[in-house]
DNA sequence: CATATAATGTAATTTAATTACAGAATGCGT
DNA sequence: ACGCATTCTGTAATTAAATTACATTATATG
């Protein structure tokens, strides 16, 4: 059992000073780790020997021996969790959960994402002639970031955030193309006729949407993110990540499979940035 | 980073001695939490003094401070490590890896950011009589992702990802305008000369771009998040996940600065969107 | 090869934690 | 309710640990 449950399950073996510290501890287990011992027995207003004998009760060595358990405790616990902003959050709360909401969506995303699927949609990218990404609203610009991370494979690779684009370019599609839409929702009408376009086509269509929707009965292949999201701020945020983050993993998935060689071709590409930059060197001097 | 995984990245920058005790360390490194500076100073064969430097070079207040430093890191059992995506990785591992390092470099983040950096940048954006978003290659997206968002606000927004739009725009900034920059290295010349150009014509400028940099010494505000990027990929993944989510935390920063009825005008636009999707109650039945 | 710089160790100092002990509080039997 | 025993808690002394200051040695540079 880790030392922070150990203390709340044991509350009642403490006497009262004891329990004084078991409160401050419990109420500051971060700061607990970097105080001395003196500190600790001033917050708690205990004498420093409590504080002592409270550690050894719990079957450590002493107080660094304490301290040392309790950091791993609080590293093991409060693997992130989905906090909800709150009206009254400060910047530091809400950077906080947002941070966090983020990190539990995307554990979520890896625990649900189908990995068969994952593979399956790398086989079909690899084979394309041409790659369309398309995404309205706020997926477009996931759009934009698949269209930038694939342009560097040097495959025919398009992108468009506007319906008639997006329309003329579907019907345009032939077998061998594969066509990528974006949505978090899936019921966003317009990307639907996309889709049934571009299969009437002969298409390839990946959807990066929710499993079971409109959308996702239009597609050859669904790659499903149930994240949650928390809807009362009106944005997507959470969601857009983890499609952010399935792109990283397509395109992953593409260069390994397109062997060592290529790799270095992606090397070039990097470097050809340079030109466009300040030199790292120079300006570290 | 965890101190394991600093120990092994730091590793050339130690010195002889230094290295003696990283290989201690590596070697037994539950037993190094419960020894004191004198044992491990003896296991490494070196002196005392010698293992409080190195637990200094790792930026440990001490040897007490990188025992729990290293505590924590012995207790995450690994979960979100950035654990590099390898030649013969099959989808699952590279899968796993890509999630976990997001994960691994959205924690560092949390970590990193300065809320009251962030404060202020939300200060300065809610009191703007306009706001720009800049950004070239990968960090386009990003900026065309700032703009969907703040568009929401009902606040004169604009974003461009073509150099001579962002030069005009720039030109024709004035004071109470504030002008977002993008850039993970904080190295491309161009934004570098749009952040000066806004800022002689008076807008304020928040850089969302690495500490230190050109673009940076250009900026009003920096917003910094040196995120661990895994280059042996040759595209910009991670941090630019990571730029995405400041830009959820200032956009959920505006929308609690502007107070609750603002909230309700969120909700106004997000119901604009039912028209042009298929209702959720048609389609579960 | 001489000199400057960095690295390492020794010894002194400081800080922190523990122990020993004494006084206070609590419980229990009469 | 009173006295004794037991447990709890704090003070002060002691011990252990970590850090600092300084001296020495090694390494690099012109």
């Amino acid at each position: 059992m880790n030392v922070l449950e150990k203390i709340v399950t044991s509350v009642n073996n403490f006497s009262k000073s004891e329990r004084k510290v078991a409160d401050v501890i419990l109420a500051n287990p971060q700061t607990t780790i970097h105080s001395s011992i003196a500190a600790l027995a001033k917050m708690a207003d205990v004498s420093e020997p409590t504080v002592n004998r409270f550690c050894r009760r719990l079957d450590t060595k002493g107080f660094p021996d304490f301290k040392l358990h309790l950091a791993q405790s609080l590293a093991n616990g409060t693997p992130y969790v989905n906090r909800h902003v709150e009206e009254e959050d400060g910047p530091e709360a809400y950077t906080a959960k947002i941070f966090e909401s983020t990190m539990a969506a995307l554990d979520t995303a890896r625990q649900r994402v189908d990995i068969n699927t994952v593979n399956r949609a790398v086989d079909v990218l690899t084979q394309a002639k041409k790659i369309s990404f398309f995404g309205l609203g706020a997926s477009a610009s996931v759009a934009h970031d698949a269209q930038n991370k694939f342009f560097r494979f040097n495959v025919p690779v398009v992108c468009f955030d506007d319906i008639v684009m997006q329309r003329m370019s579907a019907i345009n599609s032939a077998e061998g193309d594969v066509v990528v839409c974006i949505s978090h929702t899936g019921r966003t009408k317009n990307l639907c006729d996309i889709a049934a376009i571009a299969r009437e086509n002969d298409a390839t269509v990946i959807g990066i949407t929710a499993y079971d929707s409109p959308l996702a009965k239009e597609c050859t292949l669904v790659l499903s993110l149930d994240v949650p999201e928390d809807t009362d701020m009106y944005m997507p945020m959470a969601s857009r990540v983890a499609q952010l983050v399935l792109i990283d993993i397509l395109a992953t998935g593409f260069t390994l499979r397109r062997g060592t060689k290529f790799r270095e071709n992606l090397k070039k590409v990097k470097d050809s940035l340079r030109g466009s930059r300040f030199d790292k060197k120079d300006f570290n001097n």
